[in-house]
RNA sequence: GGAUCGGUAGUUCAGUUGGUUAGAAUGCCGCCCUGUCACGGCGGAGGUCGCGGGUUCGAGUCCCGUCCGGUCCGCCA
């Protein structure tokens, strides 16, 4: 037997016991004739005491950190008890230890504050996983885990395997393709998600399905975008939105119970996704804080009437114009609103420039409504700016700002601002959930590249019930490129719903088309031929003819949930074995070359450009 | 595909308008220390300044190229 206990729980009330423990040697400290050792595992660490003769034995025999021990002695009070560890009135008065294994010496320090940076802690991850910091992350990623299986499992939903190598579907992301070798020249896909299998499962009448699942997809990454990545992916049979909105409103307030212990007050607020681009420019718009958007102009429609007259050009001219009331910022300086200006400037948000309104309180007695004082003085009377402040419902010490240019890019900017103002304010607070389901999504995008439509989710969401006449009965098809927003299709609503957790969507889903002839239309206006979706598709349009019931469902990104709920932005902190920005896991260094003798097997010839 | 920031000791970083022998902290090694827990004290070792080229009397510093990493845009149904 290697160990009696762990390195966690032993505790003033087991003084005096003989004890065997094992794990790392976390420090050394030396005191002349006798030695202190922090020994660590996975449950915590526990002080050593090693006296004369073993201090001297330790000089012949030297020990480095990442030792591994086997440590025999006896549970003792501690003269001096450190209150920071929960171990800390003990220690084990050491009668023998062994060295199980020498360590080589780790190129970072495993402690919480390390000093190693991210390249070399994720070259040598396994060490990194041994530092509490990252510890508490993995096993958070289990408790969430954990407290989903619970929940789905007590609404009998049932966890179902569907299987990786499948059929490329090159609609939406890029697939990861593996080559078959006992059917040369043909490759296999790995999921981008389950989506069609659990589909194909409601058909089979398992009508409640689940899976933590990976998917897979070959695109560009960044901090919370990995290749392969996890989602909490499920499916019900004989549902309406409203049956599947109460089913995961359920299960998140379950985990949040279980892993933060967060009692969450329901209902989760719902807003279509025409409000939240209208009061926030964003799909997921993050509701710990108010400072919603308001809409001056918008696609030539004038909200508010003093800047149709005016001689401001760049107010004129706009398609849109949008503006944020940010409290307690009117004592900007002007280097703080050049800072701003120069922020919207940048390439990533892209605006040619910004506009603002200081709203001064005066100080004067009588007077409450304070002084307005903007960058664009010369253009508007004091009466004009007065209508300007109550049209953004700003109050004495808000600074309004404002952005004028092409709506959907303008739409984004005052968006990105909105959050940029709150970070700077300090009121996205790490600890603070909100939750929001967005609802009635259009069901249709226009892709200008390709000039055709694409599928917003995904080509197996429903309209509406309401516009499935409407995409029966018209042609997809566009004469005008210019003028698609005219066209019936861009009307049309989805049965989708998104699950936006501070501002960062966690979870979206649909109810699923369930008829051949709504989904053979569907593929038609994707522009896909009758050939073509039969060969990509045939599978699920062939199931649909044998008793398919109506269905919908919803997955959620797991490691971005697990990354939020442990305060997070990256999602890498929350895998074991991530992959850096370029897709590679500098670990185990792949992805790598393979043999010729592989290549040969698969009859593949590399000619790389 | 594009933008941007970075690469200097094992590690994290500093390094001025280009100018002597490239520094700090931490880690590591040695000696001292019986109550430490971020132990302390004294001493020591440790560098192809990512790589290649250029400008210059002289390059860690300036220029060009390249590789690697971070962040973002495009992309991610």
């Amino acid at each position: 037997m290697y160990r009696t206990h762990t390195c966690g729980e032993l505790r003033i009330a087991d003084l005096n016991i003989e004890v065997t423990v094992a794990g790392w040697v976390q420090t050394i400290r030396k005191f002349g004739s006798i030695t202190f050792i922090d020994l660590r595992d996975r449950y915590g660490i526990t002080q050593l005491l090693l006296n004369e003769k073993l201090t001297e034995h330790l000089d012949k025999n030297p020990l480095g950190r990442e030792f591994v021990l086997q440590v025999t002695g006896t549970v003792s009070e501690r003269s001096n008890k450190n209150k920071n560890i929960p171990t800390g009135e003990i220690e084990i008065l050491v009668s023998e230890f062994k060295v199980l294994n020498k360590s080589a010496l780790p190129p970072f320090t495993i402690q919480d504050e390390t000093d190693g940076g991210d390249d070399i802690r994720m070259k040598y991850r396994f060490l990194d996983l041994r530092r509490n910091a990252v510890k508490k992350n993995i096993e958070l990623r289990y408790a969430v885990s954990r407290a989903t299986r619970n929940y789905l499992h007590h609404q009998n939903f049932m966890d179902i395997e569907t299987p990786f190598l499948i059929k490329s579907t090159p609609e939406g992301a890029r697939d990861f393709v593996v080559p078959s070798r006992m059917n040369a020249g043909e490759f296999y896909a790995l999921p981008q998600s389950p989506q069609t299998f659990k589909q194909l499962l409601m058909i089979s009448g398992y009508d409640r399905y689940y899976q933590i699942v990976k998917c897979f997809r070959d695109e560009d990454l960044r901090a919370d975008r990995q290749p392969e990545f996890t989602q909490i992916d499920c499916e019900m049979s004989f549902v309406e939105q409203e049956d599947i909105l109460q089913m995961f409103e359920g299960m998140i307030k379950f985990i949040f119970k279980e892993v933060k212990n967060i009692e969450y007050a329901l209902p989760i607020k719902r807003m279509t996704w025409e409000d939240a681009m209208w009061n926030y420019g964003n799909d997921k718009p993050d509701i710990r804080f108010d400072m919603k958007v308001k809409n001056l102009k918008s696609e030539n429609k004038i909200f508010f009437e003093t800047l149709a007259n005016s001689e401001f050009a760049v107010f004129n001219e706009a398609e849109t114009i949008v503006a944020i009331s940010v409290p307690g910022c009117c004592d900007y300086s002007r280097r703080q609103t050049d800072e701003l200006v120069e922020w919207v400037k940048r390439p990533q948000i892209g605006m040619k420039g910004m506009a603002f309104i200081k709203h001064l309180p005066t100080g004067q007695a009588g007077n409450t409504d304070g002084i307005l004082k903007s960058s664009f003085d010369k253009f508007f009377n004091e009466d004009q700016l007065k209508q300007f402040s109550s049209f953004c419902d700003s109050k004495p010490g808000d600074l309004i700002l404002i952005l004028a240019g092409k709506e959907e890019r303008t739409r984004k900017a005052i968006s990105d601002l909105r959050l940029y103002m709150a970070d700077r304010l300090g009121l996205r607070k790490p600890e603070e959930f909100r939750l929001l389901w967005v609802t009635d999504f259009p069901l249709f995008e226009y892709d200008e590249e390709e000039n055709r439509w694409v599928a917003r989710h995904h080509p197996f969401t429903s309209p509406k019930p309401e516009d499935i006449e409407v995409m029966i009965n018209n042609n997809p098809l566009i004469e005008n490129a210019e003028k698609y927003l005219e066209h019936p299709y861009s009307k049309i609503k989805a049965n989708a719903y998104d699950m936006v957790l501070n501002g960062n969507e966690i979870g979206g889903g649909s109810i699923r088309i369930y008829q051949r002839e709504l989904q053979e239309k569907m593929f038609a206006a994707l522009g896909m031929s009758k050939e073509e979706a039969q060969h990509k598709f045939g599978f699920l349009l062939g199931a649909f003819e044998y008793g398919a019931p109506p269905h919908g469902g919803i997955a959620f990104g797991f490691d971005r949930l697990c990354a939020i709920l442990g305060g997070s932005e990256s999602i890498r902190d929350f895998i074991a074995f991530p992959k850096n920005n370029s897709g590679r896991d500098v670990m185990i260094d792949a992805p790598s070359t393979i043999d010729e003798k592989q290549l040969e097997e698969l009859q593949i010839k590399l000619d790389l450009k």
